[in-house]
RNA sequence: GGGCGGAUAGCUCAGUUGGGAGAGCGUCGGCCUUACAAGCCGAAUGUCGCAGGUUCAAGCCCUGUUCCGCCCA
């Protein structure tokens, strides 16, 4: 391939689709059941079947590529396991609002009808997802796909829900749960979202049965009354002591009820009397249960009184609060009204206030399976990472409480329970079974409600991989080695995989778990669709690229902070992106002959920057290693980033570009002489750049794959994919401390007379002399060995370097370490701005120095603090002392030769 | 009401056995120097939220406090 023929700017919609279809076809993402190979797994968390990809997805899958990636390269059998879920509620809902525009609900389609309208939906349009994941560069095993309500993975359900049943860990009853009117169906505690909302405080008086006045109540939702069955009041309320066992009349309702005590009121809120719906509020419910208080539904399932609710049946619920309250106040017993803020409970599918409502449900008995959960996390069988979730793991699993699991929805994983019509006997089974076991009566009806999505999807690290089965799979790849989510489901998620997994396979489902925050907009406002604040990463793929957006994603992905997302942030690393294609650009116009020598005979011989930029190579692959293994995902990308831009690009390459190009050995005539090189130097050279982009980009293609790939497709001697390369790993071996020494030396020179030219404005076509003055005679004969180099990266005509001696004539200065560094400037010196940067330069020097010498006074410091301190401190010290009395010398002189002027 | 997180340069944020305040973006100055102007070279910029405490030494540890955000009830 024309390596030289490089676009000059990378362009990545091509080059992308290329190497999926690549990848995907040469099965480099597929997972080994059986291999030598030390296995490494993750389960996707699966999106929603009717999901699209967000910001949040992208995130959560760009981590999870480095990671698979990553493990890949290292040489582990990597199984990342896709698939998606059927969520119930949001798919029915989504079917339902196109039936709805056909003018059809889905009771005039019927259950059947209406299931497989689903499923047909799902076909065309579900798991669009999937598709969009692979526009990201995701490397899931694709053959492996799964969705929740697949065949396997329904067995696995109705299995779990047996067992539990059997082990008495699942029952049936009549308890307050969350209904959603519209969705009309019942919610776990988890699925209500609680917004404050600024109500009202309404104070009703009930009359006492025979005497005058009452007992005034409070309450946020008037409305419920209607259901009353007792006041209570607290016991140690002294104001209402007399009053317990006496009987209030229900206002509207006309109905008899006690006034009760009990321990839960609170004698502070309202008037302390409270009045008590059992059927319409959790709380009431349990007074109603210690009282034996009859429970009086007034509210129906769809939100609208209903026949026990008298002259207000058929009213919406909360026409309904406004008609009470309007009656009340006729007969004169609202007594008053107050604003008040409370939290009321919304849907967590579509919004609508939730009611309490009393109904028959299915329940899991979590607590022993969540005492199971809390210990693994504190043997640290599983680790929770960042460690800050462990204490919220640990609040919530111990305060657990029952988990509603029935859904009165049709689009889910149906209840595998029985009634028998005859005598009522409930059988839980695998199947439905051929006659009931109490009374062999034949007519047996199924249960109608389907289970909680999150039941589901609670077992997916096991019933992905074909349990109840004994697979393969699960053997090689059970527990997973990470799970990589978003804290959002923690709870709803993570903590029940957890339960399950421990419950069922007595082996954690995963060894750690990586909690990572949210993407926010530039504002860090919550990214949605109703606050137009949106950035769609499809569009941010065909604007920037995959990778671009990957990287950028992963340098900003500090543990636990949320990301402020924002074009521009995506548009800086665009840059690199470009940046390191460009370097490819370069060093291929130099490789394009070159066959890298197996036998390593290129290796003879190396440079200074040769041996620096290898050590330096060594230094980075340890800081990626060290912080991907610890999830640290942007300091593994800032350490490539800052790598290839201010370490490859700005130096290594600047450095050997005299070298390739056949540039004299000195720039000092200022004219570039075409040489011959010499061919042993050369040849190295070369080695080492090849060597050097080609550890780069296998240390960066976990980032960005796709250029990554490309740039490994383009480079000579290259085998293979590089998803099949190695990771390059960091020996001590590699580490050269004295060419790293060395060129911190170099550089710091270099930087002082760049900083000259720079400050003195002398543009970068003018060629000047300088001085370097060092009474070290290794830093004299290390900057006489690579004068070249000097010369060349500062633009100079000439270098002299000598002992310290008098300051050259006409020349700015400047200080680093022991050495003084002058830029000769014949005739284009400005003595005043020489002046001020001389002047700003030791007032810097001047307040470094006095913190040093504050210490170095302090007796305490001394004696206390540990001697490498000191001795670090003192030589500190030293060193600006000397570099102030050199600048402060050079400020005199130059103060005089102003003065002269 | 309970719990958690954040507050560091103009912006976004790094900063762990406590010992030299940093990066990116933006800004300013000089450059089209034969990979890249999506670039190169250089520069400026800080009461580390506030108040105490521990320590020879605090952005970091402790206590209190203010503001912002999140989770749970």
């Amino acid at each position: 391939m024309g390596s030289h023929l490089l676009k000059k700017g990378y362009e990545p919609k091509e080059v992308e689709k290329r190497w999926y279809k690549y990848w995907e076809k040469e099965g480099l993402f597929s997972a080994k059941d059986v291999s030598d190979k030390e296995p490494f797994s993750i389960v996707i968390p699966p999106p929603n079947v009717t999901g699209v990809l967000h910001m949040g997805h992208a995130y959560n899958n760009t981590l999870q590529d480095i990671l698979c990636r990553y493990r890949r390269m290292q040489g582990y059998n990597v199984l990342w396991m896709p698939g998606t879920d059927h969520a119930g509620i949001a798919t029915q809902n989504v079917v339902e609002k196109e039936l709805a525009k056909e003018r059809k609900d889905r009771h005039s389609l019927g259950r059947e009808k209406f299931v497989e309208r689903v499923w047909q939906w799902r076909e065309e349009c579900g798991g669009l997802i999937i598709k969009q994941l692979r526009r990201l560069g995701a490397s899931c095993d694709w053959a492996r796909e799964r969705f929740t309500m697949d065949e396997g993975l329904s067995k696995a359900v109705r299995t779990v829900f047996v067992k539990l049943h059997e082990q008495g860990l699942i029952y049936r009853g009549n308890y307050i749960i969350n209904w959603c009117p519209r969705c009309q169906t019942a919610l776990s505690d988890l699925e209500v979202d609680h917004e404050d909302h600024s109500g009202h405080l309404y104070y009703i008086r009930y009359p006492f049965e025979k005497e005058e006045g009452g007992i005034v109540v409070a309450t946020t939702r008037p409305e419920t009354m209607l259901g009353d069955t007792a006041v209570a009041v607290s016991p140690s309320d002294k104001r209402y002591r007399a009053l317990e066992g006496k009987a209030v009349i229900l206002p509207l309702m006309n109905r008899k009820i006690p006034i009760i005590s009990d321990e839960y009121v609170d004698m502070r809120f309202g008037t302390g009397a409270l009045k008590i719906t059992p059927a319409h509020d959790p709380h009431d419910f349990e007074i109603g249960q210690r009282h034996n208080l009859a429970s009086i539904k007034v509210i129906g399932a769809d939100g609208h009184m209903n026949e026990q609710a008298g002259r207000f049946q058929g009213k919406d619920r909360f026409e309904c609060r406004e008609e009470v309250l309007q009656a009340l106040r006729e007969e004169g017993l609202l007594e008053k009204v107050e604003p008040y803020q409370h939290s009321v409970g919304h849907c967590y599918r579509c919004r609508t206030t939730v009611e309490p409502y009393l109904s028959k449900q299915w329940f899991v008995k979590v607590k022993p399976l969540a005492e199971e959960a809390i210990a693994v996390v504190e043997t640290g069988a599983t680790r929770i990472i960042p460690d800050i979730w462990t204490k919220t793991y640990f609040e919530w699993m111990n305060n657990i409480k029952d988990w509603c699991i029935s859904r009165q929805i049709w689009w889910g994983h149906r209840i595998p329970a029985w009634t028998c019509e005859d005598c009522d006997e409930l059988i839980v089974a695998m199947g439905p079974p051929s006659a009931c076991p109490a009374c062999e009566g034949s007519t047996l009806v199924q249960e109608t409600d389907v289970l909680d999505t999150w039941f589901s999807s609670a077992l997916w690290p096991f019933s992905t991989m074909g349990w109840p089965d004994d697979t393969q799979t699960l053997k090689t790849f059970y527990p997973t080695s990470v799970l990589v989510t978003g804290f959002d489901i923690l709870f709803f998620w993570v903590a029940r995989m957890m339960m399950m997994g421990i419950h069922f396979m007595k082996e954690v489902p995963f060894r750690d778990v990586y909690i990572h925050a949210l993407v926010r907009d530039a504002e860090g406002k919550k990214m949605s669709k109703s606050k137009g604040n949106v950035i769609d990463p499809l569009y941010v793929i065909d604007e920037y690229g995959a990778d671009a957006f990957r990287f950028t994603l992963a340098a900003l992905a500090a543990q636990g902070r949320d990301i402020k997302l924002s074009e521009d942030r995506i548009e800086g690393y665009r840059h690199f992106i470009n940046k390191l294609w460009n370097a490819t650009r370069f060093s291929l116009m130099h490789l394009s002959d070159f066959e890298p020598d197996e036998s390593g005979e290129g290796v003879r011989d190396l440079s200074l920057a040769d041996r620096w930029i290898l050590s330096r190579l060594n230094g980075v692959a340890e800081s990626v290693t060290k912080n991907l293994d610890g999830y640290k995902f942007n300091d593994a990308a800032n350490a490539i980033y800052r790598f290839v831009w201010h370490e490859f690009c700005d130096w290594y390459l600047e450095i050997i570009k005299p070298v390739l190009y056949g540039q004299p050995v000195s720039a000092a005539s200022g004219e570039r002489v075409k040489e011959i090189p010499k061919p042993a130097r050369y040849e190295t050279t070369r080695f080492v750049l090849w060597s050097a982009l080609n550890e780069t980009v296998r240390l960066a293609h976990p980032f960005i794959p796709f250029v990554a790939e490309e740039i490994w497709d383009k480079l000579p001697g290259t085998e293979g994919s590089i998803m099949t390369a190695e990771f390059p790993k960091s020996t001590a071996t590699r580490y050269d401390a004295e060419a790293e020494t060395t060129m911190d030396l170099l550089m710091g020179i270099i930087g002082g007379i760049r900083n000259i030219r720079g400050e003195m404005n002398v543009p970068p076509s003018m060629l000047v002399e300088a001085t370097v003055q060092s009474p070290d005679k290794g830093a004299r004969e290390l900057l006489e060995r690579y004068r070249d180099m000097v010369l060349n990266l500062c633009r100079l005509k000439g270098l002299e370097v000598m002992l310290p001696d008098k300051r050259p004539p006409s020349s700015a200065t400047s200080v680093f370490g022991n050495c003084s560094i002058f830029v000769s400037l014949k005739g284009v010196i400005d003595f005043e701005l020489e002046k001020g940067r001389l002047n700003k330069e030791i007032a810097k020097i001047v307040k470094e120095f006095d913190g040093i010498g504050k210490k170095l006074s302090n007796r305490d410091f001394l004696q206390k603090a540990p001697q490498e301190v000191v001795q670090k401190v003192r030589e500190k010290g030293e060193r600006l002392a000397e570099k102030k009395d050199r600048l402060e010398e050079n400020l005199e002189k130059v103060a005089q030769l102003v003065g002269n002027s």
